[in-house]
DNA sequence: CTGAATTAGTTTCAAATGTAACTATTATGT
DNA sequence: ACATAATAGTTACATTTGAAACTAATTCAG
């Protein structure tokens, strides 16, 4: 008895299921948006976070959308070369840059959304409404938990 | 009316929900041996992989646990490097090369299997028994049918 | 039996990512 | 006011990752 050592049953592990469905989900969507438009998932993600809260500088973008300064500085860069966002210089405090789309970047925004929204709906349609909810409201919980048990180890 | 863009709000978008979710959990539990046994997360999935399933081949490892085999064979490239990992090779087919854990991998694997149930009881503390039972059946649901949307798209 | 196709696994090269150091600007404390 | 600290963002370097090419062994078709 007792000293047993315990099995990890992976596939009914949390979190790495967790972690391999989430990529499975992230990877069908990118396939929608990588190939017609050549982004890539934080390029995207930094789209989405300008196309509803513009103006946005980089930091408020990474606070948005949970991304490092870093990450979101490279997909602005890709992003501007490429014409889709532009910036400006904030007057009052010139360490801000504000961001936002641009026309094309706009076009661009409001081409992708309907198909992101198209596929999160055929996603849902193995859930019922109700089933639905529930799986959000237990996802916000976990992810508070999660937060906690992170900052007070 | 009607062709007005719709919004994507990223923070109740459910890929984007998973996403975030994952890596948290993923990042705190990788605290857990990163650290003190220095290994990455395909490294320690391999290592549980290995702990129940051994033998098994590179191929047959990627198949429990979802990893392409170019990563797999690298992770067991470091394995092998701190002798937590041993290989034989297959008498009747010599592409074919067992892994198993060593004496030093089994008793690692065996430290970290606590720790890891242990983090993954401290997240689910978070919901009640019933509530586990039925996040996992929605997740998978979901995953199967993701699977289905990725194959015939 | 022999050549084409498959399968297992590794290596290579390019792209993505994380960490830390760096520049520039603004805020703060004395 | 002036040195110090804090903030915004970029750059540089090292590590990871992914895709494709590659080696080796086996299977299969004719």
């Amino acid at each position: 008895m007792s000293t047993e050592a315990q099995a990890l049953e992976l596939e009914k592990f949390l979190p790495y299921r967790l972690s391999v469905l989430a990529q499975l989900v992230s990877e069908s969507l990118h396939d929608l948006y990588a190939g017609p438009f050549g982004l890539s998932v934080t390029q995207w993600r930094v789209m989405a976070a300008l196309g509803r809260f513009a103006p946005l500088t980089a930091s408020d973008v990474g606070l948005r959308i949970v991304m490092d300064k870093v990450a979101v500085s490279r997909a602005v860069g890709g992003l501007m070369k490429r014409g889709l966002v532009e910036r400006a210089t904030d007057r009052e405090d010139r360490r801000r840059e504000p961001l936002g789309l641009t026309a094309k970047g706009r076009a661009m925004h409001d081409e992708i959304v309907p198909l992101a929204l198209k596929y999160e709906a055929e996603l849902y349609a193995a859930l019922s409404a109700e089933e639905r909810r529930t799986l959000n409201g237990l996802c916000d919980r976990l992810f508070a938990h999660a937060k906690l048990l992170r900052n007070h180890p």
